[in-house]
Parts: C-alpha cells; sequence; structure tokens
DNA sequence: CGGTTTCAATAACGTATGTTACATTGCACA
DNA sequence: TGTGCAATGTAACATACGTTATTGAAACCG
C-alpha cells in the first residue's frame, strides 16, 4: 500500500517539484480504502464519484452480456488510476473489479482541479497516462481482432510483464501472479480450455514458467516475438530519451 | 467542411460563450488540409505535432501487423478529434487514414494550452469526448472478444449509426456509407467473406439494406436487439438529462 | 481434519469462421 | 460506350477454437 508506483510512472515522464510530490502524498492518504480479493469496486450504471489510484493489488475493467458473457477489458496494476475525470460523465459504462485484496484512494475532482490549476506537470503526466492507456486499449482490440490465440496470451502476457517492470514488481524473470486461467480467459476472448491449451503450448516452447502464483518469463525476447510484440504502444521512451531493456529495469529499480 | 459537427457535439454537453465559439472558429479555419480518399494522414513511428480534427469525410485508425494483417481500431466521422494532446507523445502507434476525401484542420499545442486556461467548458467538454472515445474503444474490444459475427456487425452499424446521427449526417432511416467490405472486416476482425455472409444475413433479416453508398435501418431497436447493443456507452446523455431516440434527433437536427 | 469449493488439466466431439478460388456486378474514365 | 479495375457475391473445403464432461490436486474452512 504505497504512492510509489505512481510517482515512479509520473517520474518517468516528468520531473516533479516538492509541491507536486506533496499534493500527491496527501491525495493519495486521504480517502484510502481496502477491498477484499473478486470483489466490485464500481458497478456498471453506478454515478461515478471518485476517480479511483490503485495503491496495492490487482484489479480490472470489465463488461458483461445479458447472457454472462464476460471480457476483461483491462487490468489495473498498482500505481494505475482507474479514469481520470470519470466523474464528468453520468454513469459507468463498466464494471471494476478486484483479482487481488486492493487498496485503493479516492481521487476527488477537486484534486484534479487542484492539479489543473497549479501543477502543471502532474497534469501533463497524467495526461501521457490516459493517451498511454487509449493506446493499451487500442492494442487490445488490435490482440482480439487479429492475432491467433498463442500469439494473444503471449502479447497479453508481454504486456503485463513490462507494465509490472515498471512499476517494481518482477524480480529478475519472475512476478507475482495472481490471475486464474479463467481471468486469461475473459481477457483474450478464449474458452477457459483453449486459454489452457495455450498456456500449455508457451510451456512446451519454454516461453513461461507459471505455476502457483508465479510467473516466469526466461526469455523476454522469445516471448515478445511469439506474440508479436511491439513496447511501442506503451510509450515508455520519451523526450527524445529512448528506452531499451536495461534503462527500464534501471528506472524500475530506482525508489 | 465546417466546424458544425464537431459545435453541435461539443454543446450537446456544454453551453459554450462567444468567447468559445470564437476560438473553435479560429482553431477551425486556420491550418487547414484537404486529402484525397484512402491515402494516409499519418503513420505509425512519425512523431506527432499537431492534433487533428475532422472538418468532413470519414477516416479511421488502424494497426497492423509485419504479416499484413491489419485491424481497424477506430473510425473517425465529421467533429471527431483523433486525440486530444497526442504531441505528448514521442512517436504515434497506430496509423491514421483515409476512407473518403477529408478536410481537417490541425490543431496545435497552443490551441489547447488557450483552451486549458481560458475556456474550461471547451476543456470540459474536451475531457468528455476523450472519455466517450475511451469507452468506444472498451466497447470495441467487448466486440471483438465475446460477441458473434452477426453481433459484433449489427453492433459496429449501431455505433456508426447512431454517432452519424448526433453528427446530423443521417435524415430518416438512412445515411451515406462509403465504408467497403474490406473496410468492414478489418473493423471486426472477420475475413471479407465471412463478412460478406454477415451482411447477408442481416439484410435477410431485413435489418439492414445496404446498396451502393447507402445504408438504411428500417427498425433501429430491432438491429440494437441483434447486435446487444446498449447505447450507455456512448454517454450521450449527460447532466441529469436522460435522452430517448427522440431527443437525439432533436439534438442531431438542431443547427 | 474431513468436507467442500476452486482451479487446473485432459479428452471427445461440434461448429463458427477462415481460406482459396472464381464469377459477377458496377462504376470510373478513355 | 466500351474497357478495366475495384468491390461484391458464392461455393467447396479446412481448421482453430468452443462446448460439455470428467478427473485430480490444491486451497479453504468450519
Amino acid at each position: 500500500m504505497s504512492l510509489a508506483s505512481l510517482v515512479r510512472k509520473l517520474e518517468q515522464f516528468v520531473r516533479l517539484s516538492a509541491a507536486d510530490h506533496a499534493i500527491l502524498n496527501r491525495a493519495s492518504s486521504e480517502r484510502v480504502r481496502r477491498f477484499g480479493p473478486r470483489v466490485d469496486i464500481v458497478r456498471e450504471g453506478e454515478k461515478p464519484t471518485d476517480v479511483h489510484l490503485i495503491l496495492s493489488g490487482w484489479a480490472c475493467r470489465y463488461k458483461q452480456l445479458e447472457d454472462g458473457r464476460r471480457q476483461v477489458v483491462s487490468f489495473f496494476l498498482p500505481g494505475d488510476i482507474c479514469d481520470s475525470n470519470v466523474f464528468i460523465l453520468r454513469e459507468m459504462d463498466h464494471s471494476i473489479g478486484t483479482i487481488t485484496a486492493v487498496s485503493t484512494a479516492d481521487l476527488s475532482r477537486d484534486f484534479f482541479e487542484e492539479v489543473a490549476a497549479n501543477h502543471s506537470r502532474i497534469a501533463t503526466a497524467l495526461w501521457w497516462d490516459t493517451l498511454v492507456n487509449a493506446a493499451i486499449q487500442r492494442e487490445w482490440t488490435m490482440n482480439l481482432g487479429q492475432r491467433t490465440a498463442l500469439e494473444r496470451t503471449a502479447h497479453l502476457l508481454c504486456e503485463i510483464w513490462l507494465r509490472l517492470r515498471l512499476a517494481g514488481l518482477t524480480s529478475g524473470n519472475s512476478c507475482e501472479f495472481p490471475l486464474t486461467q479463467a481471468d486469461l480467459a475473459d481477457a483474450t476472448g478464449l474458452s477457459k480450455v483453449h486459454l489452457n491449451r495455450t498456456l500449455q503450448e508457451l510451456r512446451a516452447a519454454g516461453l513461461i514458467v507459471l505455476k502457483g502464483r508465479t510467473l516466469a518469463v526466461p526469455d523476454l525476447d522469445r516471448l515478445m516475438r511469439a506474440g508479436l510484440f511491439n513496447p511501442n504502444y506503451l510509450h515508455m521512451d520519451h523526450e527524445g530519451r529512448q528506452l531499451d531493456a536495461r534503462t527500464v529495469d534501471a528506472a524500475a529499480g530506482c525508489g
């Protein structure tokens, strides 16, 4: 339960002043809430009031059809902000549910107004975050529309891996991985059975080691090739600084 | 080639002052460009400089894999803004191509700064537009991941229909429709052959009349049911005002 | 601890959608 | 007023993925 992942992410993009740090600290320590695993934080149809910042744990955004078909449309990792300025909208068009136990800080409309008025660097960084999230959603569209089951699954694992690494949540080539096969199936648009087959295939090819709640990626480049993964859409590079794997690791390690 | 569709869209959400109208007018009359049909406006990998406002014509955002597989990830209709503040990013993660002849106005960084500083109502309306576009992208993810070919195609047609209607580009139950079956196939993630089969099925069910470059929707409610279409994600209602079909028509008609 | 639930694995079988190939229509333009 | 190319339509066949069902192994828990 900490602000570290968010600050690290934003500072990757802009340098923040002492005043910037102060307001982020204040915002993320007021109105903290804790949730158990597998519960809804927000339900489709509700009036959005606050923006949720994930301090710890994993969550997901999902939509459901009346007959029960369910699609996970994004994952939230520590440091992720659910939707800057959602409170503009009259009602939610999707639900947000936890995967693990989660703690959040509710960011108020006032916080965003204060940021817009007096913290332009945070405002810029939040725009960058918004644009990256939009790019991720587009990439998911691509993933579901064009990639085969194997490519699709490999691609999703690459994305999660890189986002975790940036948040400082990987160690060496492994990480905690609380998603069940049902979660992965709902995110990739595959049936549970076929997702299982696909994981077996990835394992047999030595591309992943997934057991218990731990994922290891022995050779990220190979997994990326299997998933036709091009990291450009994550926009982890900026201001003319091109990040390779080493610098991303360094960024993830600092703080 | 006009600003009308954008103004109508934004005024659906906020009331704009004379000064607001003035800056929109200025922004959309400077730096106008025209493109032929089937050309790229922006290519993946390029440095984004300006934000494109579509004044007239249809365009799309697409991504491509090395082996040629192509996914259309969104359509742009008149009044659409490609990506508020994209110039924050170092390089584009997708391309934008025209469908028909298109005219655009390039919106500069200065425009957005001016809006943020002195036109808070436009700023709010642009945030709303950004949130709606994000919601549309999520719905496409749902569409590709969970819906069958028939549902998926019907859903896409409903979305385009409602967006066109809001932009004032439908008349009665028909509209111009320049998308080819190849475009629709790339957007729905179906093969051209299967998309064709699916259109035949929609025609046979009397759900659409699609011939030449014209689409008619004899019974929108039935098409919506066929596509399991719930319009909530378009957030066409707001500020406590719940829009039904009639009020949307009225909004589309005014101006 | 023993019972219950969740998650993962595997098999047999079914089908929605993809692929290849070719015919037809329609429209731009010479 | 043909002629050519893009767009649409159709058929035969192939396959990636879905469905249903069953089992075993962990995790949970009263």
